[in-house]
DNA sequence: CAACTGTATTATCCGGAGTAATACAGTTGT
DNA sequence: ACAACTGTATTACTCCGGATAATACAGTTG
């Protein structure tokens, strides 16, 4: 079971969203892995079931996951999913850096950016 | 008087925060330039003047404008500003980065919406 | 003095978030 | 067959932030 900390100013679901997302991309939810059920991940979130459940339907809709009534939630298979998340996070990290390039930051300052978190090319 | 779309999903007062910010970086607010009222503005948005009273005191708050009673609001003068304004948007670009690093993003992929966005380095 | 400025206060409305309590239909294990 | 689980749906309620509205005050400016 995965834990995950309401911190941010972030919607829950939102939240929860976000980190299977990223617990898909990375690896750690398998293609077709079963996800905990609605009502257990609620509980052991301390979240209402309507919540967890408003989360997997985006996780759904975008792609992330497929459920069966009565069966449970899956992680969408053949890698589908991990590729969905990467399509996501890509697109929402195009949309800072054109916010980043129309507030006049340099592509140098976003390169520094960049080597501090991915490493320094080469 | 400048021109603002409110498009987005955030909410007003952050819309207009965003755009007066961006206008003084680029340079199109320059510094000490005094800025429309806080009741024009208001008239010219079609929204009210309360909102946009938020709005100018998030950006003085910031550093990004100063204001003086019965008098007006200006831009931070020296460049002040400009640079305030630089170093959000480099600390929220960062965030973002690391974010779609979490997920999985790798480099290469940053790099080319870079090129997108920037220009092909060289 | 009139017209403007930023600032402050209070009240109201609306929508989304979150919670709560159910209910239903279908699966699964015993 | 039955109990216990699954996802899904519905309705109602509370709470809070965003936005609006209507003022009021004090100080500046022409």
């Amino acid at each position: 079971m995965f834990k995950i900390e309401l911190d941010g100013t972030a919607s829950i679901h939102d939240q929860i969203c976000s980190e299977i997302s990223r617990l898909i991309s990375v690896g750690v939810l398998a293609p077709d892995e079963k996800l905990p059920a609605v009502r257990e991940t609620a509980k052991a979130l301390g979240v209402n079931p309507n919540t967890v459940q408003k989360a997997y339907a985006a996780l759904e809709k975008n792609g992330l996951i497929y459920s069966v009534p009565a069966k449970g939630s899956y992680v969408a298979p053949g890698g589908m999913a991990a590729e969905a998340v990467k399509k996501e996070a890509s697109e929402a990290l195009r949309t800072a850096m054109e916010k980043a390039a129309l507030t006049g930051v340099s592509r140098e300052t976003a390169e520094e950016i960049m080597n501090d978190i991915w490493g320094k090319k080469g």
